[in-house]
RNA sequence: GUGAACGUAGCUCAGUCGGUAGAGCUCCUGGUUGUGGUCCAGGCGGUCGAGGGUUCGAGUCCCUCCGUUCACCCCA
């Protein structure tokens, strides 16, 4: 068995990651984004000012563990920090901005395994770093959208919000205090916990009084100061000019403490508990907190498990193999190596028989692994320096010169 | 971390009241010379999640642990 929250990931499944990860990549490669590729682990400090000491992630999910010098390192388990801090590292700040990057890479934390969640976890996601435009919140909304749409991704909902700028939150901040010392009866012990280090974090409880006091409380959407809610405003203008359907969701919340103006998420109704399969926002003073010049950052990450169970059922993944070559003669399976070599170096994806099968179980062999082409090459038809040519789906054959296979085949 | 359900062949699952571990699928070999899919026959394949307990006897009952799943929590 592999460790708890781990899995193997066997081909049938690894061709439909593979299929999302390169459609990604395009996509991404479209809208000017390079892929920046950072380490496994951090020092442990990188998360905990990056994603904040008051997170569940930070809090009780890293893996940290103090190599043989004695520093503490953690598993990466989110993306955001550690690109935000090779920005700072190498200087990006004289790019020419805003930065475009895209990663793709696994996450450790340690949580309770569920089905769609994980201890390692393979997760796209870009980050457009050195501009507070809010067409950038746009732009990256829109090439999350654009992956699912063009992956055929159902039930999805997009959900959008805006958590404001610092002037907005601590305008706002004791509003929403005064709201819950007033209905203090409301919550039990771990709710009030939360209602200390993050009270926003309480619009997304799922305890049924709780959401019936969180409908009527003060939401930070309603309390937008100028340069917050001009911001908010542009971000759903570009939406709406692209078309790209969304609801407002003064709930939601997201569990970094970086987040700043807009965050997003997108629901999806096929997954159950675990229904985020992407979501992102807005961190404009993540860099700053890390080291560097104040520079403002969007960003999002997405699951490839969790889209991989949203496509369950709907992908055909395309077929592995081209054709496939049978060579009913000991001999022969030594004289012909460099024909197959020469079919496999033009391109053609072949399999051989390998365990000295008899011609009908290397048909049976060609026919269980789907190739719709079968080349059959014994003594026969090698010593008239020819190939017997059988279409798998309709049963013809025919002949054809040695010397013409590979056109034969293209 | 909390609560619940589940764990039998590679996969999907039966297994009665505690009494010799089963089926289907997959895979392999045949069904007369060198031709697949359908059909027929045969075969391979098990530490019944692990460990302990009760019993003459445990897949079945009890305990502990591990794992998966569902929900909480959190999130991708």
């Amino acid at each position: 068995m592999p460790p708890r929250g781990t899995r193997d990931v066997l081909p049938p499944e690894a061709r439909v990651r593979e299929h999302i990860a390169s459609t990604a990549r395009r996509i991404f490669e479209s809208y000017g984004y390079g892929r920046i590729q950072t380490p496994t682990f951090e020092e442990t400090d990188v998360f905990v000012r990056g994603v904040g000491t008051s997170t569940d992630i930070v809090r009780k999910e890293m893996y940290t563990f103090r190599d043989g010098s004695d520093r503490s390192l953690t598993l990466r388990p989110e993306g955001t920090a550690p690109v935000a801090r090779a920005f700072v590292e190498h200087g990006m700040h004289k790019l020419q901005l805003p930065v475009k990057l895209w990663y793709q890479a696994s996450m450790f934390r340690y949580e309770a395994p569920q089905a769609g969640r994980y201890r390692e976890h393979m997760q796209l996601g870009v980050e457009a770093l050195g501009s507070d435009d809010p067409l950038v919140d746009v732009e990256v909304i829109a090439m999350l959208h654009d992956l699912y749409t063009t992956l055929g991704v159902g039930g999805l909902t997009l959900h959008v919000s805006s958590m404001g700028d610092a002037e907005s939150r601590s305008a706002y901040r004791p509003l929403l205090m005064a709201y819950l010392e007033a209905h203090i009866d409301v919550l039990g012990p771990d709710e009030r916990e939360r209602m200390r280090d993050n009270p926003l974090r309480l619009f997304d409880s799922k305890n049924p009084a709780v959401r019936e006091l969180m409908a009527d409380a003060p939401k930070i959407v309603e309390h937008l100061g100028e340069d917050a809610a001009a911001h908010h405003g542009r971000v759903r203008a570009g939406l709406d000019a692209l078309g790209i359907a969304y609801v407002d969701d003064p709930t939601l919340v997201r569990g970094f403490d970086y987040y700043t103006h807009t965050v997003f998420e997108f629901a999806c109704d096929l997954l159950g508990a675990q229904s985020a399969v992407g979501g992102g926002g807005r961190y404009n003073g993540l860099i700053q907190e890390l080291g560097g010049q104040p520079t403002p950052g969007v960003g999002f990450g997405t699951g490839i498990e969790r889209i991989t169970l949203a496509l369950e059922g709907t992908t055909t993944p395309e077929r592995a193999l081209d054709c496939y070559i049978a060579i009913p003669d000991q001999e022969l399976r030594v004289t012909l190596l460099p024909l197959v070599h020469s079919l496999r170096a033009a391109g053609l994806r072949c399999e051989t028989d390998l365990r000295g099968r008899s011609l009908k179980a290397m048909m049976r062999h060609a026919s269980s692994l789907g190739v719709a082409t079968c080349v059959i090459i014994g003594s026969r038809e090698y010593d008239a320096g020819v190939a017997a040519v059988r279409d798998m789906t309709t049963g013809d054959q025919r002949e054809v010169p040695l010397d013409q296979l590979l056109e034969s085949l293209q």
